[in-house]
This record gives structure tokens, C-alpha cells and sequence, in this order.
DNA sequence: GTATGCTTTCGGC
DNA sequence: TTACGGCCGAAAGCATAC
């Protein structure tokens, strides 16, 4: 059986290297890119910071004000978040780089497994050269960098990009792998977050060697068979997904920040409906139906909580949408002790519509004013 | 007892 | 001292099915 080899490719620090891209004399200054929320003048969070603002303690997440404040000393490059753009030179990347790999399954705007097992016949020496191809197209089209890691699954391939960021290439051969895991956390692990962590570590396992060295009986008292010999082999470096072209979203969603505190259903929904139509339109341009509904609140004291319904039959409709998101809120709002700050609505398990509108049927003159 | 599906929450970027 | 987005998929919790 040929090895496979598997990629996976990051764009570093995407936004904020756009940016800098963009304006390269703000190279060497701390960089971030903002989310405003538009309640006050300077509410919000960071969405992405560059190298030089993470060495100062800034990250993704943090208040904008916080931000600024651990920054003032350091000539700050505050950039508003332009979503558009960045999906559309993350496009052009990937367009480039599908050319250039066998399979390519884009996983988010800055990052994409790819699969070169075909192309390479197995042989790491050829996949080092692909990828190296790799970063110099893309650096030479968009002046951006990237860290790539390549090894015998996903798995294996996530972690060596994450362990050549930023910039950097790793290249894990099969024989190396072992060698590469042993030392890895194993939450790090895909299907392993911070429960089954710490199901683990009371039978004292804690880095991925220690799993592949566990006892396959003690690990199946625990988590059941199946799930038993997932880990094993993961621990291995031999979990079998497949890389996937053309992947879908299984999701979609929209969220906004309430001009003020609310736990009025019928005012979250009204500042949520171009959020509706948003999601009803990307349906429709999908060709989509949905089969669950969610609403979200996110309240003054920042907890989340959500509501769900699924329905017997997927839906599209607009009307339904609304009706149920009320219903939803209705609900949610009853349930919590207070206020909404930010209000979403999600559909999810998607499915294709029978009588979908292609988007070659779509014409700006039938949907405007 | 284990697998599966749905709901809710978590966590990364 | 506090401060606080908008997405996505993963993970966990629970009910039910096999």
C-alpha cells in the first residue's frame, strides 16, 4: 500500500499580512485587524494581529480598547476588517493552488488540506518540491507567505503546519512520524478535546506517544470500541480521512450587536432581519434547504445560549424562517436571566433544494429596488 | 452496552 | 478595574435506537 501524502496549508496571520501587504510601511509595527460593533466608537475585538503585536501580548478576541491600551507605546496600526477582500484574494490563492495539487478541500479563508499522494506516487522528496512550488506561486502572485506542513494524514499535517508557522515547511516522512507525535499533547489529537483529555490523563496518558503505547481494553472500558480504535490509529498517525474537493459549508449563520440591551423577542428580530435575508439569500444562491433552525443570544454578561428546532422536512422559505426564529427567541428570552447583547440566528443540516436557483439564473435587475 | 442523532456549548481564527 | 465580533466546525451531553 502507497503511503499517502497529505498537506495542509496556512495563510500566516492572513488579514493583517494583507494589510501589510497592502501598505508595507507598516512592516515592523504592531498591526491589527478590528471588528467594530459600531455601539460605541471604539467597541469591538481584535479579529487578527500580526507577529509584532502578539510578541506585545495582543492576540485575536481581545477588546479593541485593551489592545490599545497594552500598545500605546508601540505606534499601533489599527486596520477595520474588510471581509470581501480577503475572501477574494484567499479565491485567487486557491484557485492557484488547486492547479497545482491533486485534491484540494479548502477548510476556512486562510487554510485548505491538499492531497499529492497521486501526483508524487508516494515519493516525500517530489511532495517537498510541490509544496515549495507552492509557497513561491504564491508569494510571487500575492506577496503573502505561508506555512505548510506535509505528512501521511491530516492529522499529521496539521500539526506540522502548525509547527512551521509562520513561514516555515515541514515535511513529516512516514518512518519520522512516530518520532513527530510522541512528544504532542494529545488534545491536539482531532476527536480529542478537553473531556476525553482528561479521561485520558487519569489513565496517565498525555502526549499522543503515551495513546499509542496505551492498552486498547482499558482505552474501550472508557470510550467504547469504535471510538478506541479511532485514537489508536490517530495516535499513529493513521486516522483515514480522506482529503475532500470541493467541500461544502454545513452551516450558516449571522450575528449582530443590539443598539442596546434587550430581552424584547420581537426587537431582536427586527434588528436581526437583514441577518434573515442574508442566510435566505445565501440558500438560494446555493441551492440549499435547511433542515434545523438555531437561535443565539449572547447576553450582557457575554454567556451564549442557543435554541434549536429541526424540521421533518427541509425548508427555504423566507416566511418560515421568520416564524420560527420568533418562536425561538420567544423561547430563549424566557429562559435566561438576562438581556441580549448580541443576537444570531443558524440553519444547519443543509441539504440540496429541489427547485435550487443557479446562480446562472441569478441577475442583480431581479433582485433590486 | 454501543451507536446514532439532535441540541447546546466550546474554541480557533 | 473594566473593557468584548462574527463566523465556523468540533466536542460534549443527552435521548433514543439497535
Amino acid at each position: 500500500m502507497m503511503e499517502r501524502v497529505v498537506g495542509h496549508l496556512d495563510l500566516d496571520y492572513f488579514y493583517a499580512q494583507v494589510e501589510e501587504v497592502e501598505n508595507p510601511s507598516i512592516k515592523g509595527r504592531p498591526v491589527l485587524v478590528c471588528v467594530f460593533s459600531g455601539r460605541t466608537e471604539e467597541s469591538g475585538v481584535v479579529s487578527t494581529a500580526n507577529y509584532r503585536a502578539r510578541e506585545l501580548g495582543v492576540g485575536s478576541g481581545m477588546p479593541i480598547v485593551v489592545a490599545k491600551k497594552k500598545l500605546q507605546k508601540a505606534e499601533p496600526v489599527i486596520i477595520k476588517m474588510e471581509h470581501e477582500k480577503y475572501e477574494m484574494i484567499s479565491e485567487r490563492i486557491m484557485r492557484r493552488v488547486e492547479e497545482r495539487v491533486d485534491i484540494l478541500e479548502q477548510t476556512g479563508i486562510d487554510e485548505a488540506f491538499f492531497d499529492l499522494t497521486a501526483s508524487t506516487g508516494g515519493d516525500y522528496d517530489d511532495a517537498r518540491k510541490k509544496a515549495e512550488g507552492l509557497k513561491d506561486a504564491i508569494l510571487a502572485s500575492e506577496h503573502l507567505t505561508c506555512s505548510i506542513g506535509i505528512g501521511r494524514s491530516k492529522a499529521v499535517a496539521k500539526l506540522a503546519s502548525d509547527s512551521a508557522k509562520p513561514g516555515g515547511l515541514l515535511i513529516v516522512r512516514p518512518d519520522a512520524t512516530g518520532t513527530f507525535l510522541d512528544e504532542t499533547p494529545v488534545n491536539k489529537l482531532y476527536g480529542v478535546g478537553p473531556k476525553t483529555a482528561g479521561a485520558l490523563k487519569e489513565i496517565d496518558v498525555e502526549t499522543i506517544g503515551q495513546l499509542s503505547h496505551a492498552n486498547e481494553d482499558d482505552l474501550a472500558s472508557r470510550f467504547g470500541k469504535k471510538f478506541s480504535a479511532y485514537l489508536l490509529a490517530a495516535s499513529r498517525g493513521l486516522d483515514d480521512a480522506l482529503v475532500l474537493a470541493g467541500l461544502e459549508p454545513a452551516q450558516f449563520s449571522r450575528m449582530v450587536t443590539l443598539k442596546r440591551d434587550t430581552r424584547s423577542p420581537e426587537e431582536a428580530l427586527e434588528q436581526l432581519s437583514q441577518g434573515i435575508l442574508d442566510v435566505q439569500q445565501r440558500l438560494s444562491l446555493s441551492g440549499k434547504s435547511f433542515r434545523t433552525l438555531s437561535a443565539i443570544g449572547i447576553l450582557t454578561d457575554l454567556s451564549s445560549h442557543t435554541k434549536s428546532k429541526t424540521f421533518e422536512t427541509p425548508v427555504a422559505d423566507i416566511s418560515a424562517i421568520r416564524d420560527s426564529a420568533l418562536d425561538l427567541f420567544t423561547g430563549l428570552s424566557a429562559s435566561v436571566q438576562k438581556d441580549f447583547r448580541r443576537v444570531g440566528i443558524r440553519v444547519s443540516g443543509l441539504t440540496k433544494t429541489e427547485n435550487q436557483l443557479h446562480l446562472s439564473e441569478f441577475t442583480p435587475s431581479a433582485a433590486g429596488p
